[in-house]
RNA sequence: GCCCCCGUAGCCCAACUGGCAGCAGGCAAUGGCCUCAAAAACCAUACAGUGUGGGUUCGAAUCCCACCGGGGGCACCA
């Protein structure tokens, strides 16, 4: 292609030959996304490695990291809703490569997980074939968008040469443990040379060497991050696999297919990362993320800071959690989980004499009691556990530690195992949730801290804000702390004191979040790197045996079950591929058989990491080189975090996806591994593109195309009345418009500039198809005042532009700029239309070049291959325009000659005064203050103030 | 129940964070120009006083309080 070389039209009877027509565009951007390919235009070149181009690197300016949240391959495909976040992203890189930075931006693909391995249950075909065929067809998608993406570094997490490295590290976390003095990850051996020097002491204080290796072993395993557990885990019968926490809904049930959840004990691979609870949430300060993520993570890690305190019982001490210390007299009864291990131990034969009839749940004996309660409790879903206080009497009293009192101690499920120890001390004054259980069981209640006088005492609550403490204690007692008249936090703090100093507890802190679940029973996931010996303990296959492959299987269909039934147990798909179950290897004792893992990954471990590879994709040795890693993603000054410079993705991962990357991303920044202490610096939740959906009477939905708006707010199909929804776009709701469409309809650069121009990134807004024509005819305009449409020839002349043009344009040049870079990429549209409206104008003997060139630069990050062909055609370019300067506006340009003052009296604008722009505020007061009408207003009178808004206005107040 | 975000022309959105609400922009509407007619393109026009009610201020879409409506998150986490 040379800048000869005219692009010819289709060219109608009707339409001029060279308009910018549907037709021309798509030859347009099919050409130019075969020339950028053709001429590795966006091959980004690394420091080091397979990807090194010194020479390119030296040209190029400071890096910029660039990422999307990487798609799903989905059967379906794109709907416009998808690219948003993507077109945003290319925007912004294509931007700052203008401004000579270096730009790294790739697309992966997050290709294992549920859908493709039920969608082959349906077809009978192979997860990874579908999988495939659908990467591929979302390839073809994202490249008629015309985004700048460097195509070598692009990835699946189902390439084995990624997933080698997602099982790479899943061999650190199991060789490492954390160290809670250093505050990091450390390599194991070094635990276990603290073991073996003695520097350590076992857990039952035999010297290590008189420890046989299992023992070993198995006080080892239990401090890597990578750990199997026999723990209570949600097990999913309808999906037949466990579920992470987080991939349970608040009503027990599965996120994906809504099938119940149960509780059931399973050995399972966990994740230790509750050891990063304290810097996963101190390092959200270093992160420039939306507010409302970090709320959402900071309650996710659910930080509380209070006591543990011990209560004697007949069974030994009972152990509890709680924020309040300082209520501790207010303690009138125990609660503990129905499963808590010491219940067992503490129910006697029979109820004890003098107890309210209500306690004993009718029963005969705190046995048959608390059995039955078990069993009730178990059948009831999360949601009926909310509604009432249930419980019983274990029919034992706990002494409470200051005044002696005999307690008695209850088991109710609204009571958590899994949070705290598992017990609770009840102090129904200051917790509504304790005094709703005290009123249904009749039980004491005291007050220690005072309400405020507004506070409804006889209408009964409990007071939980703050105030003085009373009753603490009641009358004196020997040597428990006097907290009365303290507020809350000092009271904590003397009661912490005095535990502490009488050996009744200890200061504490505990999380809501726990270990991650990390073993899934399906096929469609990334096999563990680990087998298991003869002892039936894990053994970390060697770093060189990766990696370590899916079997091939006849069938790989997880086995399901009924959804209600909780005692059923999950069956790996892997584990019917027998003969590579089985497997014979030398691991240095010789050749042995081991059993290998047979469960798969969680299809969040790729997308852990991912942000990892695309700096060095093709790297063979490592997942990323150091060099590479510290280039894109290392901190650049003290202090700061590093990592992905600008990260845009969905809401809807504030939680799962971004804190299991944060993990992942810190434990290789404690072993050494990377720069960067966290994944994505800078983060943007793009809104959700939504539609509308239409209803027929019988509530059946019908094309969303196909409905005609007959007046406003009537719809109508066929001739039928329909009602109008709104909502998410979807096959279902019969309303899904494809971004192929709409380049088949009006061309990329037109949806691009569609897209972008709705309204800001962060908002979700309608789609609406019929609005597009707009941002067509604006390409069109900005077509046609620089090609002739009847010739194909340029328009662009060398005579200047007037000087109010000129103005216009450093004004225009100003405010894009400023838009590109905080990514308000609407308003920026708005300012070239306006810029290009004025040159509709005055470009009728042609377009003055030195408006049309900025013109074409402006326009190149958002519509860049109208921009392409414009640089070349129109300007007689002839390289790409990808890396030419953007436009600087001339600041004695921008600020204009005068500046128009409103002018107003008493609140209200009687006139408007024009002043030179450099004018002081003296000199702009006395000119409004001169101006006829202000005069008359004024009659004379001196003003009581008048206020100068430099730039902005003048208030009198008279 | 608790927490967070958002309410500006018929619709999507601007308004440089307290300073003239729209010659920011677009869609739709109306009129005009073309045309035998229409479409496309082009030109022009009108449309809100900022969800409601108070408050602070010389001045509020912007800050504060209450309420209404929409969206999202959390929900026995001791």
């Amino acid at each position: 292609m040379t800048s000869e070389t005219v692009t010819p039209g289709p060219g109608t009877t009707d339409t001029p030959p060279y308009r910018y027509t549907a037709e021309l565009a798509n030859q347009i951007e099919a050409r130019w996304q075969d020339w950028w390919e053709q001429n590795e235009t966006f091959h980004t070149p690394n420091p080091v490695g397979p990807l090194a181009d010194p020479e390119k690197l030296r040209q190029r300016g400071e890096k910029l990291f660039v990422q999307d949240m990487f798609p799903y391959p989905s059967g379906a495909g794109l709907h416009v809703g998808h690219p948003l976040g993507y077109i945003a992203t290319d925007c912004y890189g294509r931007f700052q490569r203008m401004n000579g930075r270096n730009v790294l931006h790739a697309m992966g693909f997050d290709a294992f997980g549920l859908p493709a391995e039920q969608y082959a249950i349906q077809t009978g075909e192979h997860p990874r074939k579908i999988t495939y065929e659908n990467i591929a067809k979302f390839k073809r998608q994202l490249r008629r968008l015309g985004l700048a993406h460097d195509p070598r570094r692009s990835f699946a997490t189902t390439d084995p040469d990624f997933y080698r490295w997602t099982q790479w590290i899943f061999l650190k976390l199991f060789n490492s443990w954390y160290d809670p003095q250093a505050q990091k990850a450390r390599p194991i051996e070094e635990l276990i040379e603290e073991y073996a020097s003695g520097q350590r002491a076992t857990p039952d204080g035999r010297p290590w060497e008189e420890l046989d290796e299992v023992e070993r072993r198995r006080i080892i395993n239990d401090h890597r991050l990578a750990y199997v557990s026999e723990a209570p885990v949600n097990w999913c019968p309808g999906l037949g696999t466990v579920l992470a926490n987080e991939e349970v809904t608040a009503d027990g049930r599965s996120e994906r297919g809504n099938f119940p959840v149960f509780t059931k004990k399973l050995t399972q691979w966990m994740l230790r990362i509750t050891a990063y609870g304290d810097r996963l949430l101190e390092d959200l300060d270093l992160l420039d993320w939306p507010e409302a993520v970090k709320t959402m993570q900071r309650n996710w890690i659910g930080r509380s800071e209070g006591a543990y305190i011990n209560f004697a019982t007949p069974a030994g001490p009972l152990r509890v959690f709680t924020t309040r210390p300082d209520t501790l007299y207010g303690a009138t009864y125990m609660v503990t989980a129905p499963e808590h291990p010491l219940v067992d131990k503490l129910i006697p034969e029979a109820w004890p004499e003098g107890i309210k009839p209500i306690w004993t749940g009718g029963y005969a004996s705190p046995k048959e009691a608390v059995a039955a309660y078990r069993k009730q409790a178990a059948a009831k879903s999360d949601v009926e556990r909310q509604t009432d206080k249930t419980g019983v009497f274990v029919g034992a009293y706990a002494t409470h530690p200051i005044t002696g009192a005999q307690i008695p101690i209850f088991i109710a499920d609204y009571v958590l195992m899994s949070y705290g120890t598992g017990a609770i001390m009840a102090v129904p004054g200051q917790d509504e949730r304790d005094w709703e259980f005290a009123e249904v069981f009749d039980l004491p209640i005291v007050r220690t801290v005072q309400p405020p006088e507004d506070f409804d005492v006889d209408n009964g609550k409990a007071y939980t804000g703050d105030g003085p403490a009373i009753n603490s204690p009641a009358t004196p007692v020997e040597n428990g702390p006097d907290l009365n008249g303290l507020k809350v936090e000092e009271a904590k703090k003397a009661m912490i004191d005095w535990l502490v100093a009488n050996g009744h507890g200890e200061r504490a802190v505990t999380y809501r979040l726990r270990d991650w679940l990390f073993s899934r029973q399906r096929y469609w996931g990334e096999p563990f790197p680990i087998v298991y010996d003869e002892h039936g303990l894990p053994v970390a296959l060697p770093e060189e045996m990766l990696p370590i492959e899916l079997p091939e299987l006849e069938d790989f269909r997880p086995k399901t079950f009924d959804p209600e039934d909780s005692e059923s147990n999950p069956e790996p798909p892997l584990s019917r591929a027998t003969d590579w179950v089985e497997v014979t290897l030398d691991l240095g004792d010789g050749p042995k058989t081991y059993r290998r893992d047979t469960n798969t990954m969680p299809n969040w471990a790729g997308s852990s990491w991912y942000e990892l590879r695309y700096p060095d994709p093709t790297n063979s040795e490592r997942f990323c080189d150091p060099a590479n890693e510290a280039y894109w993603l290392g901190p650049r000054k003290e202090g700061e975090s590093g990592g992905v410079d600008l990260y845009v993705g969905g809401m809807e991962h504030a939680v799962l996806h971004l804190l299991y990357a944060r993990f992942w991303h810190k434990v290789l920044y404690d072993l050494g591994y990377v720069t960067s202490k966290e994944p994505f610096h800078k983060l943007i939740n793009q809104g959700y593109i939504q539609a509308y959906a239409y209803t027929d009477s019988r509530g059946a939905y019908v094309p969303a195309e196909e409905v005609v708006e007959e007046a406003p707010g009537v719809y109508t199909w066929k001739g039928q009345p329909v009602k109008r929804e709104y909502g998410k776009m979807g096959k279902s709701l019969k309303n899904v418009v494809t971004p192929d469409e709409m380049c088949q309809t009006y061309g990329a650069d037109t949806f691009r500039v569609y897209e972008m121009s709705m309204g800001p990134l962060e908002v979700s807004r309608p789609w609406e198809t019929r609005a597009v024509v707009g941002s067509f005819r604006f390409l069109q305009r900005v077509w046609r005042n620089l090609v002739d449409e009847y010739t194909g020839k340029s328009r662009v002349v060398d005579t200047p532009a007037d000087e109010e043009t000129r103005r216009l344009l450093h004004r225009v040049i100003d405010a894009v700029r400023r838009d590109m870079e905080t990514l308000r990429f609407n308003t920026a549209i708005a300012k070239m239309i306006e810029l290009n409206n004025r040159l509709t104008q005055i470009a009728t003997d042609g377009a003055p070049r030195e408006v049309a060139e900025p013109l074409v630069l402006m326009l190149a990050p958002i519509a860049p291959h109208i921009a392409e062909e414009l640089w070349r055609v129109a300007l007689g370019h002839e390289d790409t325009v990808a890396y030419a300067p953007f436009p600087v506006a001339d600041p004695e340009l921008v600020k204009g000659e005068s500046v128009t003052y409103p002018v107003q009296v008493n609140g209200k604008v009687r006139t408007r005064i024009e002043v030179p722009a450099d004018a002081d505020e003296a000199a702009v007061r006395q000119a409004a203050l001169t101006e006829e009408k202000v005069a008359a207003l004024l009659d004379g009178r001196e003003p009581r103030k008048v206020i100068v808004v430099p730039g902005r206005m003048i208030s009198i107040v008279v």
